[in-house]
DNA sequence: GTCTATATATCGATAGAC
DNA sequence: GTCTATCGATATATAGAC
């Protein structure tokens, strides 16, 4: 717990961290990178070792949670059989969503909240990794319908409604909070097949606890 | 359109105007007190003849919008019958609430987003008058269970599932961008309707269009 | 109620010794 | 790769003339 040197971390790990809780907590604007040093249990120049800029500590921190959250996505969906039925593609999807948005809360924070903090050419390129998930999500409602297992009260909107009430999970969940991360993810797996009119499909989840 | 003096606004007025785009768009700490006067076209010091501060700016925006989110969904909330039907309360609050969000959202995206510009009292005060909103909603779903005529995934977690849900619609809406304000609220009451499984009911609208 | 001028503090980032 | 010291810019807020 100890905030400097936690063994076997380097520096930059370590920046990493401390840097995510301030902006998390505090805002990236609001953060300096005096506090961010101090956090550590060093000087603020050298932060410059490690990083050129605050920005580029911001970018890392976005990027980072943004790819973890698609290889998290595709890896779940990638263990379903080849004829996954659009129901149980949903379920998945959801599932993994929302376990991502519990247990890395403030990386989703980040990502939502303080991507103004980024530079145009780093904004743009998040808001594209974010798509992607939109356009991942839309694909399943379209198989869905196709299926005929799935009536939407309209595409577009649904894909944003539900992707929302997933994000925000990461506003409001905390761990030892009185829900569990399976009771959460199983509860919002069930409102999304409602949004659909489809029937929730079992979840298979990987044997640990996931993502942290 | 232009910046400074729109024919009977006060400075006051002009001052929150300017603040309430700036703080939405750029952020409350990446903007400074330079910027608001250069969009008010007066100099910076003159801003403190209105405000005391560059917080109590954010305190008087985020406060005045969350008063006038309570003030539109209970007008809506009255205007029913009192033996109005839980499903028939459901969508008259989705409605309000998601026309507000959608034709407020500068000042929804600085309630749900600048938040932690305030100071701690200031703070509690916003986090306080959400909650009144889930109280709100949790009343009408609870209702809904008495009746027979909602059944719930869970409570909890449905309020804040479509709380935020139409909370969001503030990040994505715009005027004139395909979807007007009667399509995307009729959509997300009948998402919300899905969600806890009751059926939608009409919504009885104000004849004009609205806050703005 | 606006202006100019400024007090005081802090910001991100850099230079150079060790 | 850390430190100390500092540059130059900018921040919020205030003082006093008009």
């Amino acid at each position: 717990m100890s905030p400097a040197s936690a063994p076997g971390a380097d520096t930059a790990e370590v920046i990493r961290r401390s840097a995510l809780k301030l902006f998390a907590h505090e805002g990236y604007e609001a953060t300096s990178m005096r506090e961010i040093a101090a956090a550590v249990g060093i000087q603020a120049g050298s932060l410059y070792n490690h990083f050129s800029s605050k920005e580029e500590i911001l970018w890392d921190l976005t990027r980072g949670a943004l790819l973890d959250l698609r290889e998290h996505i595709d890896t779940a969906l990638a263990r379903l059989p080849a004829d996954t039925s659009a129901s149980a593609k949903l379920s998945s999807f959801i599932d993994a969503h929302v376990r991502f948005h519990a247990l890395n809360s403030e990386r989703a924070r980040i990502v939502n909240q303080q991507m103004s903090g980024l530079n145009r050419t780093h904004y743009r390129e998040i808001v594209g990794l974010r798509r992607t998930f939109e356009e991942q999500l839309a694909g399943i409602l379209d198989d869905g319908v196709r299926e005929g297992s799935f009536s939407l009260v309209d595409s577009r909107l649904s894909v944003y409604a539900i992707l929302q009430m997933c994000i925000a999970v990461s506003n409001w969940f905390r761990k030892g909070g009185g829900l569990s991360v399976d009771e959460v993810a199983t509860t919002y797996v069930a409102l999304a097949h409602r949004m659909v009119i489809g029937s929730p499909a079992p979840v298979r989840r990987r044997r640990s606890g996931g993502t942290s």
